[in-house]
DNA sequence: TCCCGCACTGAATAATTATTCACAGTAGAA
DNA sequence: TTCTACTGTGAATAATTATTCAGTGCGGGA
């Protein structure tokens, strides 16, 4: 009938536009038909089933995996990235690559950028990025105090100062332990005019840059010499703590496991974070992936991931 | 490397794109890229191959031969219709429905349609328009004068009134034989004012459709009663004739064969013709296929043709 | 080292496309 | 028949997208 005539001039229209690459305008004028109809008509296309988009993923990207990540833990973005071995080398270099590029590519002149410290994710991160020509961040806030050890305090001063170089910015250290004493202690700390002007910023941070640590096995604790008790790191995990976020300690569920340790922590609160426009979470390896739950159901806003062997649909 | 994280990421974009239906600023504000960039990864996203749009040609369609006559002849646009039977009166339903679709679609208000007349095709295109509801044509002229039959004659005529009808136009007849019985008498009929007329409009004339005629086995010369001898069709037919348009004969390679009875056909001439922008041909029939090659090796716009087997690709 | 020329970016803007609007026509209900 | 709701149209316009432009950095040849 006339369902075919119509169907007929749909597909050549159709043709004429996704294949031939003309304009609307030209298409109306070769076919004698108002542009607003050929507009119409190729929505009807789309309908109809005359034309499909199909977009194919390209290797080693997953996109579903990335999906299924955004809806169940209500992220606005989520990039997975793919490793070969199992390395843990290897895990932090493709995670490193992931976000730096993300970074890059994501980071908006005038930016103030929080990291943390006491993160190899953000470590390797840092040595992926490229020096940014185009835009510049305002400037690079320390959110996390260093660790007790001075040689790896430096590593967190190190992380601080570089990305500020990279992003041209201004480096704003929080020259503090991470971890103090005592609560008072921490107080004292906070007397300092250098540490209040660092922690000032931290409500101007635009972007946080963050880890996810494992409490169960946890280089970085480990290393921090002694800044918690063994008695402190099994007592977090009776309470059902299974990782932390800027030393913030999380459940399962993402609910945050308080108590007095958070009193001796310097650095960015996790309603401080949340209060953050964008955070970025990075986390890779077998290790990571309970405490990622428990991070992602908290609130951020972008995490990576990274398994070794390729993610299940 | 970063290769794929760009992939990713443009993969990603047309997802969202494409797959979501977000636009471009949307998918800017998520992923905090600016929207020429999203653009331009869009795009990129085509070269790439990640996203690829499919045609698929509804059924009963033939894409791939219209192109064909297209691009042979130069048409502007070729339209083909099936035809399921091999009766003639099927395959005039066939082109009538999709001429009359065509015209419907496409005449655009104001037009000057000129109209040949003896044509079965164009008969059944009528047939099968539907009152034009949106747009009034100016006027409608007959283009060829009718035939000797009287009876005859008045279908000319009513050809072009009923088409004047249904575009809300002015009829303009050609009150004339199609072929005068001698140069001279010919002259005498462009003297009546009426036969002036019209022929005056000719040059006016936006749109026209014209059958195409099979010199050899021709219904339509056959029913026109003697107005042209054995004689002169064997004539004809010697010079290399193989069909007309508007009585003027033409031979395989699209050249007009004229001669003395050129000056006995009351009609737009083959240069008139030529002159008018746009120009429909409705034929169909196997018997019409070595006729349609000559008129669309000539000069025009727009050609149906129907055959009763699916063409070859 | 200094200078092209190329490549790439975001803002501004041009170009293109989708939608609104006003108006008919049509079908179905009253 | 008359009304109303709905459909479909092109012109005008709003919205969206592509491109130009100006500026910057990079690479490599002089």
């Amino acid at each position: 009938m006339s369902r075919t005539h119509e169907l007929r001039l749909i597909a050549r229209i159709a043709q004429l536009y996704y294949g031939d690459g003309l304009k609307q305008a030209e298409i109306s004028r070769l076919l004698h038909i108002s542009q607003a109809s050929i507009s119409r008509l190729l929505a009807r296309a789309q309908e109809e089933g005359i034309v499909r988009i199909a977009i194919t993923a390209p290797r080693d990207t997953f996109p579903k995996t990335e999906a299924a990540l955004r809806q169940r833990y209500g992220l606005e973005e989520a990039i997975v990235a793919d490793c070969f071995e199992d390395r843990e080398d290897a895990i932090l270099s493709a995670i490193g690559a992931a976000a730096a590029h993300y970074f890059e590519t994501t980071m908006a002149d005038g930016e103030v950028i929080g990291i943390s410290s006491w993160s190899a994710s953000l470590l390797r991160m840092v040595d992926n990025i490229h020096p940014l020509k185009r835009v510049k961040a305002e400037r690079v806030v320390q959110i996390l105090g260093g660790i007790g050890n001075p040689s790896v305090q430096s590593h967190a001063t190190q992380l601080t100062t570089r990305l500020a170089q990279l992003t041209g910015a201004e480096p704003m250290l929080l020259p503090a332990q991470g971890v103090a004493g005592s609560s008072a202690a921490r107080l004292v700390m906070l007397g300092d005019s250098y540490v209040r002007a660092t922690t000032d910023q931290f409500r101007r941070v635009t972007m946080a840059l963050v880890g996810i640590g494992a409490l169960q096995p946890s280089v970085m604790l480990a290393n921090s010499g002694n800044s918690f008790t063994n008695e402190e790191l099994q007592d977090l995990a009776r309470r059902g703590a299974i990782g932390d976020v800027c030393l913030r300690f999380l459940d399962a569920e993402g609910r945050h496991v308080g108590g007095p340790l958070d009193e001796r922590v310097m650095g960015m609160s996790l309603p401080e974070l949340a209060a953050v426009p964008r955070v970025v979470a990075v986390a890779g390896g077998e290790r990571k992936a309970r405490p990622c739950t428990a991070r992602c159901s908290a609130a951020s806003s972008t995490c990576w991931s990274s398994t070794a062997s390729p993610p299940s649909a």
